[in-house]
DNA sequence: TCGTAAGCGAGACGGTACGTCGAGTCTTGCT
DNA sequence: AGCAAGACTCGACGTACCGTCTCGCTTACGA
């Protein structure tokens, strides 16, 4: 009898939000501090202020509630110069900047690994882990939108182009690149998105 | 010199070689079987019949021991037809192949994971991941060698541009990827190549 | 008489006497079916239809709880047949019956060791046993009225010589209690009570 | 190839004795300290200095751990003065003055409580308790042997006919007995069991 | 007749202990 | 000295109840 559409907020006491919101801010604190391996439910319970329960109420174990506080993080920061090569190297010098100076850096691969035997949380950690590129999926398009490159690109390549040698150097070989060869990277990553676009050499 | 044979061969029993393999035999088995998250001292011991002393007076603990086993691996498979393009589609294809088909796909990123808390172990697992791709280096070579390619290329970086963009994709993003994009990348990061050595367009 | 009415009858809803009801009987029901360590008050709340806070609102905790449902149930069925010794054993066969067949006889005892850490709880359950055993009592005033015995007895003494050793078995020894030694017990104990009132052998 | 007759010692590490004293040890002062249900396995394991599966290991809860330790305790000790009725009157009054003294008094019923649920546990409980009034059935023996009397008395339900009405009143009514009624007690109970020994009333 | 004050079922809250499991170490007797 | 076996301490796991605290509601009373 009326147009309220509410989903009936269920009976009885609901959930606190504060609590939600202090265990993920524990969650992401100790991620920070001992990392993901150290990271046990007893310590965020005890660090948030809250039972073990009431996180076992909301996540059924560490790895979907570390993936909902890694959501919670500040994607890419978005740079828009007017010029693409000054966005995309803006955007992977605080890249390699934030993978180099934060635990974070090795979050993200633990992630991925306990993922992997559980394609449910896959599915939870893979959209995030997409929309985290976006900035540069963007950079992309406002430059085809300037003229700057051709309307036949494939965005969500030329993208893994450039993120994608950073990403095997940061994650698989020596931990702390030198951001030095951000520039060198773009150069070579755009010479090839440009001229195969226009037919290549093939 | 004269009495040196050995290092001394210390007194008492000589560690069983044949332990060593099966301990290492067991790991793979069951990393394949159960993955790294699930994998156990105390399983691995069982399953290749051993104590559990016998696996910590080898290992200082699961780590290095997953970062050996894993060390067993076969690395990328060499392909070499004399045609640089053939060559990178080749050893690209077994590699979608083999990430998307075994569990080692998890495995890598797990251990990327937990040797990042601790650079001792980081320095064991480092070189190892270089050298499974340095069949891409080698490609690239024989390419410079028979003057497909300038002598300036720079190798590791020209693997990098071809690898990371798989990489990224296989491990971040959407499961089972698709084989059929190592083509149109390939040709896209050898334009790269290949142009901005002669300088490219900056 | 006039404005005194009731204690203020405080503004309010009244309490509800369908849920405190309700609360007994399940109590009850329960610690018949799953025995007195594994009664939980979330499992009586559950039974009775009732909020948890209903419960707690009426009775501190679950052993207060527990002791008055207890206190509902029939104490010793009382017999009066006109001969002491037939009451006695009649009373007593009862009382070894309900022990081996319900579980009441475990809730005697578990009720005692947890009152016994606390003496305000011991006070509420003390004269609730006292009254159970009155029964024996009157059976012995009965008989000292009709001249059976001499009006020195002391009563309590008596109803504990009769009522101790069976008390002692049911709960201490073998379960399941052969009723049989009861004729004899009473006959002891009798005599006993009979010849010491006289002055005894003493 | 020998007469070892041993339990061939089983392969791996022996169980440590001194854990096992410990955690018994450990049981009994907590008992006595904080009392049967505030008694915890973990508090248990930390007071012994030992690990939880220690523990587990040994006894599969918290009950027939007690049970063991609580067989450790002393039974009621024995009195041998050649004279019946100060045999049992110092027995009984030792057996007040521990049941008024120590927390030891409400272990009893809570044991029996917990066991009464679970027959496997009555079974060890059962016999623990049987033995603890052996002092009791010796002093009747005695008395047989000198003469004192006939021996055609049921020694078991003698035992009982002096101590149940002493148990009776310090388990279920008013702690904290009063010790004057001992004598009193043995002469009305001997009364019974001499007089009806002979034939009795009936 | 309506507010106001309590009681109501429901269920989330911070805790505490449970019993299990695995890590890495230690102790048997045997090789 | 190494070996398999298996107990050791430690500490986190995920579950279950405790006794308390909101929720939105119902029910009586007194203004």
């Amino acid at each position: 009898m009326s147009t309220d559409g509410q989903a009936a907020t269920s009976a009885g006491r609901p959930r606190s939000e504060e609590a939600h919101a202090a265990i993920l801010d524990a969650t992401l604190e100790l991620l920070v501090e001992v990392g993901y391996p150290a990271l046990t439910v007893e310590g965020i319970a005890t660090r948030a202020g809250v039972g073990k329960a009431t996180i076992y109420r909301r996540w059924s174990s560490k790895l979907p509630l570390v993936i909902e506080a890694f959501g919670q993080l500040p994607a890419l920061e978005e740079a828009d110069t007017g010029d693409l090569v000054a966005d995309l190297e803006s955007m992977l010098r605080s890249y390699v900047r934030v993978f180099n100076s934060t635990p974070l850096g090795s979050v993200y691969p633990s992630l991925v690994g306990d993922c992997a035997n559980d394609p449910e949380l896959g599915k939870l950690l893979s959209p995030l882990l997409m929309e985290r590129r976006r900035p540069l999926v963007h950079a992309f398009e406002r430059a085809v939108a300037r003229g700057e490159l051709g309307p036949e690109i494939d965005l969500e390549l030329a993208a893994d182009m450039v993120v994608g040698p950073i990403a095997v150097r940061v994650f698989f070989s020596d931990r702390r690149l030198n951001p030095r060869i951000v520039p060198r990277l773009v150069q070579v990553a755009l010479e090839g998105i440009r001229n195969s676009a226009r037919g290549g050499s093939a």
